[in-house]
DNA sequence: AATTCCAGAGAACAGTTGTTAACTGCATGG
DNA sequence: CCATGCAGTTAACAACTGTTCTCTGGAATT
């Protein structure tokens, strides 16, 4: 099954891999719909039209960049909702996972969280996507927890969605106190365990 | 104190509305940041110089469309969050609120979701700036409630953050079935609603 | 009635953009 | 070893960008 690849193949694989990492850091201070093809190439000391050879436009690279953000990201989603232990220890868990995830990757984080709202359509369809998976295996892991044996599927899918957005609004909330003091990272920390605290009490008494 | 008017004041009102109009016109398919001022003033069709009588730059532009989508919002928010009557009406009438606000003015819903994490800095400070404003005014009104006689002021901030974040996730979710169908827009609305509700529950039992 | 002011027009600028076509050199498969 | 394939180059294109300076017509002020 593991094919070797050749010494052509990997090449193009390296240069593409450029391309995203080029564009991704380009994308910290501004939309993917202003990123240019040319600026990106510039970025990588490429010649402009080698950018068809790996992707069709800016836009189709904005659709790798969401599979190269969220698409390893589903077995973490997984573990962190899951587990046995007491939900107290959980929410602490999940919350420095996000605060470590988005220190590991902040440039990630910022893409998905600028473009799922952003002005390329095919991107913000790519992530809607990527978000949708993530909601249905959050609701597969709910749904394995005791505490959730009288749940609606609907009502499961629903708490699983106000899972993953608070996820995501809290990995933004740090993204943006990346440069503050410690103090402040763990004011925002606080914060976040609080809520996540407080749907997981909504949780517990949904079905009173 | 109303002090009426020129007729060249006025016109040079109507042509910024333009301006403004235009560009919110624009942006329903592109982030500010690949907005172009030439592209704006050709829109409203006037000179590309005469953009400069208004805006010092697109990002200046920006934030005047922040105070136009928000600046209005606050009493209405107020509204919605405060009223002494039962939490389950309360929520269907809140959600309802939202979905009106969004049928209204759609192209200021989408200009504040997509510019919250966009790739200009100047216009993101100001969304955050007023969606502070936001949750300070929903704790205020929180405050007053009963309910929350106990509470500590940290934590009627969190679930006021809690609340406005729910606000935006909820109207960003109509934006997007505004061309399904009602059968999917009802749907939206149900789900809507027990997310609020589910947070309602979690703070009732807050300080169990 | 004469003067000042100023929103908008017009032209020109140096740079930038995406896309095309035809090319080159080298790894690959026969 | 030779022929093919293909990643990346080079050059050129028409169209577009933000910003400058200069000008103009008519409202506002005196």
């Amino acid at each position: 099954m593991s094919h070797i690849l050749g010494v052509r193949q990997t090449q193009k694989l390296k240069t593409r891999q450029a391309l995203l990492d080029a564009a991704l850091r380009l994308l910290e201070e501004q939309s993917l719909s202003s990123l240019g093809l040319r600026e990106v190439t510039r970025a990588v000391g490429v010649a402009p039209t080698a950018f068809y050879r790996h992707f069709r436009s800016i836009a189709d690279l904005g659709v790798a960049l969401v599979e190269e953000a969220l698409g390893s990201l589903h077995p973490m989603i997984r573990t962190t909702v899951s587990g046995a232990d007491d939900s107290s220890r959980r929410i602490t868990r999940a919350v420095e996972l996000i605060a470590r995830h988005v220190d590991a990757y902040p440039a990630h984080v910022r893409f998905i969280a600028r473009e799922r709202h952003g002005g390329v359509q095919p991107v913000r369809e790519a992530i809607r996507e990527q978000l949708a998976r993530f909601g249905q295996e959050v609701r597969d892991e709910l749904a394995k927890d005791t505490e959730a044996a009288d749940w609606g599927d609907d009502d499961l899918l629903m708490l699983a969605h106000l899972y993953v957005d608070q996820m995501l609004i809290t990995a933004s909330l740090f993204l943006e106190t990346l440069e503050s003091s410690p103090e402040e990272r763990e004011r925002v920390t606080r914060v976040a365990e609080r809520q996540m605290r407080l749907i997981s009490i909504g949780r517990q008494h949904w079905l009173d």
